[in-house]
DNA sequence: CGGAATCCTAAGAGATACTG
DNA sequence: CAGTATCTCTTAGGATTCCG
């Protein structure tokens, strides 16, 4: 993990490799990423809810998740000195401001699923043909 | 590169690790895809026109991320015949309704990047402060 | 319960060089 | 111009096991 260089304070430009905001994109890229952000979006939630929410995560990596985007600011991380443990991740504002954006990827993802996955098999059977020939 | 199980006809659930949405979620993960699909909401592109707006990328990844995106039928492959050769990418309609989520997405990024760096540092200063305790 | 520690590998990603 | 061909290498991601 590197940190950002030096301090940036307006809007960035994502197209610009140099731009710290390829950090930003590069995290939202995470496999995961996405799921807990929409997931926390329903209110707070213990380490195992998430873990049973969000399908196939191990919990090395949702807990390197959880990690990165407490430490980006997005979530805040509570632990309650008690036994059995119990940790609450609860979305900052920050992190709530970006649950819209990331919930209408989820949507196009959800809905566009079914052209996706005709356009793909269209694509391999053309290339199949093609190999064939 | 893995085919979708079978023909999916409805809207996914991104949280099931058995859903294609994941694939779909995946793709858009992808270090590149945010930003290609960005640049050609302006209008088709060439290859090297895409490649100069994309700052950063390496050919070979450009092609990959291009080829990706044409198999998911998020984009067209159009080639001339011609000395020297020219390479036409142009979003479908499919594309074009993904735009406005990415975007949203880029936007974010951009618009919060200040945000998140300092989160990020004061993070760290005090993940280093602890360590030195 | 909520991780931490360890080990592993699949592949994303980049650099470089070359070609139809 | 628009790629392809290699090679290398980092690291995200996962499986497993153990701990406070």
């Amino acid at each position: 993990m590197e940190t950002l260089r030096g301090v940036f304070d307006g809007p960035g430009d994502a197209f610009d490799p140099d731009c710290p905001t390829r950090a930003v994109l590069d995290r939202i890229g995470d496999k995961w990423t996405v799921l807990v952000v929409v997931a926390l979006a329903d209110g707070p939630m213990r380490f195992s809810a998430l873990r049973a929410r969000v399908g196939g995560v191990a919990p090395k990596v949702l807990t390197q998740t959880l990690r990165a985007l407490e430490r980006d600011g997005l979530l805040t991380r509570e632990v309650f000195a008690q036994v059995p443990p119990k940790v609450v991740y609860e979305p900052t504002p920050l992190g709530r401001s970006l649950e819209a954006p990331l919930e209408a990827v989820r949507h196009w993802a959800e809905h566009n699923i079914a052209d996706v996955a005709a356009n793909r098999a269209a694509y391999d059977e053309r290339a199949l043909a093609a190999a064939q020939a």
